[in-house]
DNA sequence: TGTACATCAGTGAACGCGCGTTCACTGATGTAC
DNA sequence: TGTACATCAGTGAACGCGCGTTCACTGATGTAC
């Protein structure tokens, strides 16, 4: 096993990337390794460092990553919900409570432990608040009918990660999927 | 430095467990190890397991005491609010969105990330899940005016949730005390 | 175009560190007489 | 009540493990002539 082309790195680097998104969103930042991520390229992890600068450098950029396809993938419901007539938001919620795969997990969920005990770099961080931002500034925008529907949109958004946070920790109690029912039945409102 | 009485070596203990729960608040159950709690104590590690048989064990007895410190503190407010004539879940989403201490962190998220990779123990999650599921009913029942109420009330505990658990992450920007400002709002309605 | 050499992506063992846990030991506490 | 002995709370070093990172090495790729 030599040395590989300068093609062939690139489509590796690419690769690394999206399993390190793929592995920290389903089992969350910290338990991870770096071990892990290069093992899911069928590499070992002496080669990581050929390509990043340290775990955090990968962190920062797998955040970016993952905020971005996760502001792609809102924008599609969005536009199914405008093709449909519904609400945005309405439909948001629903695909957003609906149980999905752990690895698309939502990084805003996926990503807080590492950047709450504040042990993340400032990079990380950042992309992570920007990242949030985003999310929140497109699902506030995103319903448009009137503007006194901010609050509520707001407020909906709050809700609507507050259940899915409780939902990851306790798991699907009666009283969770009640509580989410409550959260869509005010989107639907 | 001999054997303590039984006495206080009880006291010790008690010690122990408050300390873990103060320092699994403040920085998360993963970011703290068995030295650090024994440290906070002034002890050294190597006591701790004559108290405990694992840090599981710990980890399992500082959730269930944490919970109920929480649900005793909600208690009270719900008594300030009806000393007031305010509404008693308003009054809880005004103490719950204000900045406190680290250390008084609601453990609905302080311990969340522990029990959401699922490399927690049995005990752990279970303690988790009765904690946060009675302190979900105290909140819901808390609002005792209409029974048409208690959606608004289960909506009202995952944006609570939610908005902190935001706040934590990404700190207090413009647009998240803006969050959090409609949520109080609603609370208020 | 062909050849000789330099580059460097990837390997896999090793390092240093912090963690949960174990262990031989200490000496004050508790108990039996 | 005093004394001799057993108990056991607490000590601090050590163990095994997984982690992020480093390093000498390999050999195909890229380049200079």
């Amino acid at each position: 096993m030599g040395r590989s082309s300068k093609q062939q790195a690139a489509e590796n680097r690419e690769r690394i990337v999206d399993c390190a998104c793929t592995l920290f969103r389903e089992r969350g930042v910290d338990n991870v390794s770096v071990a892990d991520v290069m093992a899911a390229n069928g590499m070992t992890v002496g080669g990581f460092y050929k390509h990043f600068e340290s775990k955090d450098a990968l962190i920062e950029e797998a955040f970016a990553r993952t905020f971005g396809q996760s502001a792609e993938t809102w924008e599609k419901v969005f536009e199914a919900a405008d093709a449909k007539g519904g609400s945005r938001t309405s439909e948001l919620v629903r695909r957003y409570l609906r149980n999905s795969a752990p690895e698309r997990r939502c990084p805003i969920l996926a990503f807080a432990p590492h950047v709450t005990t504040s042990d993340a770099a400032a990079g990380a961080a950042e992309a992570y608040a920007s990242g949030t931002r985003d999310l929140f500034e497109r699902f506030v925008e995103g319903e448009r009918a009137e503007p006194a529907d901010r609050k509520a949109a707001m407020l909906l958004f709050a809700a609507m990660v507050g259940a899915r946070v409780i939902e990851q920790a306790v798991g699907k109690a009666p009283w969770v999927q009640e509580m989410q029912a409550a959260v869509r039945d005010f989107a639907d409102r």
